[in-house]
DNA sequence: TGGCTATTTGGCGAAATAGGAAAATAGAAG
DNA sequence: CTTCTATTTTCCTATTTCGCCAAATAGCCA
């Protein structure tokens, strides 16, 4: 298999994005930057929990963090994150069952 | 998190293509079909691993297949997956380590 | 039918991932 | 300095994923 390394690399960053919560904190963080507290809110889960998603996304790349008084928020690197979204939404809409 | 369902079908996708070797296939496949036999000499893993690879691809709905004698072609169904391409790419060039 | 080739499926152990609970850290505020 | 709040990290357990081997299946062709 040649050129291994360009796959892995690239497999690093969907295997970031390919979880239900990370692709919902993806989309979220498309509009504004949220503190991990907001998330949090939204998402439901631990907070424990959803700080290790960002740090998944964020050692991936695709997002970056700034710290304000004792808060941090995320924010998207890359807008093309986005044009992901459109591909896998009309891979869906192709989808046979 | 509202539209729970949306993200979970996305994910499905996002987690079939996050693989080295599946985006190897895809890659492959984007320029033109290959029965399993090529793949497996290109990738040179167990034709049975390359068999389960493709399967995970053919349920995320993002390969189809065709049968030809006793060989199996496989292709592309949305060439937009290559727009995914473009992103984790550009993704990476941004990356800071 | 029987053999041959291409592919898929089932099983198993190893490794990776997920998520909650609790402990650790960082910074603000009193 | 102590407390409080927001966040991250560590620990532990459950689940999923991976890749090989062996067995099963499918379709030719003699």
């Amino acid at each position: 298999m040649t050129d291994n390394a360009k796959y892995d690399q690239m497999a690093v960053i969907m295997k970031a994005m390919a979880h239900p919560t990370r692709l919902f904190i993806l989309d979220k963080l498309s509009e504004k930057e949220h503190c991990v507290c907001e998330l949090q809110e939204l998402i439901g889960a631990d907070m424990s929990t959803v700080s290790k998603h960002l740090s998944v996304l964020k050692n991936a790349g695709i997002i970056d963090n700034r710290k304000q008084n004792n808060q941090v928020f995320y924010s998207l690197i890359c807008p093309c994150v986005l044009d992901v979204y459109q591909c896998v939404i009309e891979v869906n809409k192709l989808k046979k069952y």
